[in-house]
DNA sequence: ATTTGACAACCAAGCGCTTGCTTGTTTTTA
DNA sequence: TAAAAACAAGCAAGCGCTTGGTTGTCAAAT
């Protein structure tokens, strides 16, 4: 998302950034590991200067799930965007995923899977909702699609669960540095849940 | 594990009963939002009486992890033992991990998997030993049987990670009490990992 | 061209509360 | 009757957050 469209949705310059330290510092120790201090110091100003920004710690976390939502939606219908072979749209989602995932600046994505417990019920849904609309959207269409081909192996409910989690922990184990290629790694997850 | 075999790795009953309602408290709330009273309260004793039987918080951490992995372990060998066949071995070794996350006091295996961060390094290599020992083993002896027959889809350690990523993504969306039987969720993420 | 005023961003200080943990004593158990 | 387990009380540190004031910026008013 750029600047423009970030404001748009009402998250100025300076909340960006706030939002993109503390991300780095949920992903190393969690959210509530994470204290006001350190996000504030890393950011270079004193903490009780955050809440001019954000009404509560707590918003922090919203505001960095909704722009990483928004942010993961946009690439994914990108992704998908001018292929009409369903197949061809599954494997894009999972590079896509799995680029999220293990990009430089992909701690957010993992923010977006691990720290749930600590953001509200309220908050919680609005998120899920944006995910819905969009991301999971291109995925259920992908799926959809290979399973009227009887190309996929289980029903497409199931396989977005199995496929999530395998990507999802990938972040446990697969350095983009190693031997194993991200596109390698894609297409290992795409032999796995497809008929091939 | 029973009570004596506790006992001989230095887990009183009075120390298993505390961290038996540790564990629910960090499935339902996680480690850090967790409190020494909370825990206190749940068990009916006060809080500073916990520092009896432990010497920090984290070491309630520590020993239901070592527990769990240790009851793992276990079952995993149990699972395979008596059986040759590689393949249903694998089969076996994915409904014991099913069960494990999703029985009655499966909180266990949840903590096991989500809790790594707010342990201490020393004790996180501990844990992993332990668990490299017994559980990890009999996953990759029965992987690399089936990659032995050419099975198997993926090499064996990307298949493990793979597969260890889609169960343990099952706590965040599959439910015992709906239409998919534990049986037939293993039977899926089977069929996806084997070339059958 | 200068002054004024409104505003956002931030600082400095610290409040009220919760946290993990300690200590000294009493009760329970074997 | 001695050891183990629990209580009662509270400490020091750290937490999220509030408050009141200072600075720099920029547009409207003079």
């Amino acid at each position: 998302m750029n600047r423009q469209a970030l404001e748009d949705v009402g998250i100025s310059p300076a909340k960006a950034r706030i939002v993109a330290k503390a991300v780095d510092l949920f992903y190393e120790k969690g959210f509530e590991r994470t204290t006001v201090r350190d996000i504030a110091a890393a950011t270079g100003i004193l903490s009780g200067s955050l809440f001019h920004h954000f009404k509560n710690k707590q918003e922090i976390l919203y505001t960095a799930m909704a722009m990483t939502t928004r942010g993961m939606g946009e690439r994914a219908e990108a992704a998908v965007a001018g292929i009409s072979d369903p197949v061809e749209q599954l494997k894009a989602l999972i590079i896509c995923e799995l680029s999220s995932i293990h990009r430089e600046d992909g701690h957010a994505a993992y923010v977006l899977v691990d720290e749930w417990r600590s953001l509200d019920e309220a908050s919680r849904e609005k998120v899920l909702a944006l995910r819905d609309g969009s991301y999971e959207k291109c995925w259920m269409d992908a799926l959809d699609g290979c399973a009227e081909k009887g190309l996929l192996k289980s029903p497409p409910k199931i396989a977005r669960q199995l496929i999530r989690g395998a990507l999802a922990w990938t972040r446990n184990w697969y350095r983009t540095d190693g031997d194993l290629t991200l596109a390698g790694l894609a297409d290992e997850v795409t032999n796995s849940f497809l008929k091939i």
